[in-house]
DNA sequence: CAGATATTCCTCCATATGGAACTATATATT
DNA sequence: AATATATAGTTCCATATGGAGGAATATCTG
């Protein structure tokens, strides 16, 4: 059977395509089991992991961490908050913002998911003899620390800004 | 500033997730920008790539190559024929298959927007030296050609099919 | 040949997502 | 203080996408 990977042997974007295709196979069957077994969507997993690092943020802290729409960000957290994953209160300060904090059970949700990605990861990476995963990872380390240089349409840094 | 780079630092995930987050800040820009300059949408690409590789194809075989559900290899199909890119002949001796074609000018949009891609990874890559990029693409391409064995939810081969 | 089953492709519908505009609140300017 | 501008968050709408099922055609079984 011709597969997808027959097809991008020669392809001019070695390594983007072959990341796009690991990713594709990785995470899209484990947000899809997500989305079944917890009613989480992928957005809702954002915050929560924005969330489980630091509380105390608020949307649009989200939104810029994450590079995410505002509109996509707040359906997110509403939606957390009526599952009762995320506590919302606004800020006496400036009641313009909601500050938000992950709940025990938003907490517990999360690292559930997490676990189990964390699973598919280490048999996924069963194919490569643990030096290789080290080097793996600091190559995608250093690309994705570079990020601000690279990524096409970003706000460039460090040009005038 | 707060970056998801900084948030994962630490995740139980360090591959998957720096691959992920690579492929947010490489791919979708690039999408968003194809779908700007020339009207292509996500499968419609995937569906030119396919019969870039090899013309003859029906839609049926793109779902396979592709693991793409058929409604959206169908829509792909419908509008890169009516855009003039691929051309849809029913088979004399199947009725019911389609059998596809890139045109010239589907050929050149292509081009085009591989072209653009490439680029991009080439800015991407300029952060390792040559080695580095020839190790990330053996280890990349060591991970993809073992997806039937990690993939979560993939119909398992060699288990008795 | 008649009916049952396969297969190809498409349509209907539900939903996830992003862009733009809107509301409410805060801050700057005069 | 009054007005203009900026910011946080939401809603409206258009669209991309996937699941389920349907129509047309092919193949298999009696």
């Amino acid at each position: 059977m011709l597969k997808l990977m027959d097809i991008l042997d020669g392809t001019s974007i070695p390594v983007g395509y072959r990341m796009a295709f690991i990713i594709n196979f990785y995470r899209e069957p484990l947000m899809r089991r997500m989305e079944r077994e917890t009613g989480l969507i992928r957005p809702e997993l954002t915050v929560l992991m924005c969330l489980n690092f630091r509380a105390g943020l608020n949307a649009r802290d989200i939104c810029e961490i994450t590079e995410q729409p505002s509109n996509t960000v707040s359906r997110a957290v509403s939606s957390l908050v009526e599952k009762g994953y995320v506590t919302r209160t606004r800020d006496a300060v400036d009641t313009r913002r909601n500050v938000l904090a992950i709940t025990d059970d938003g907490q517990a949700v999360h690292d559930r998911v997490m676990a189990s990605f964390a699973e598919a990861e280490r048999v996924m990476l069963e194919t490569l003899e643990p030096e290789e995963v080290e080097v793996l990872t600091r190559l995608l380390d250093k690309l994705a620390r570079d990020v601000e240089r690279w990524a096409p349409g970003l706000p460039a840094k460090g040009q005038g800004g």
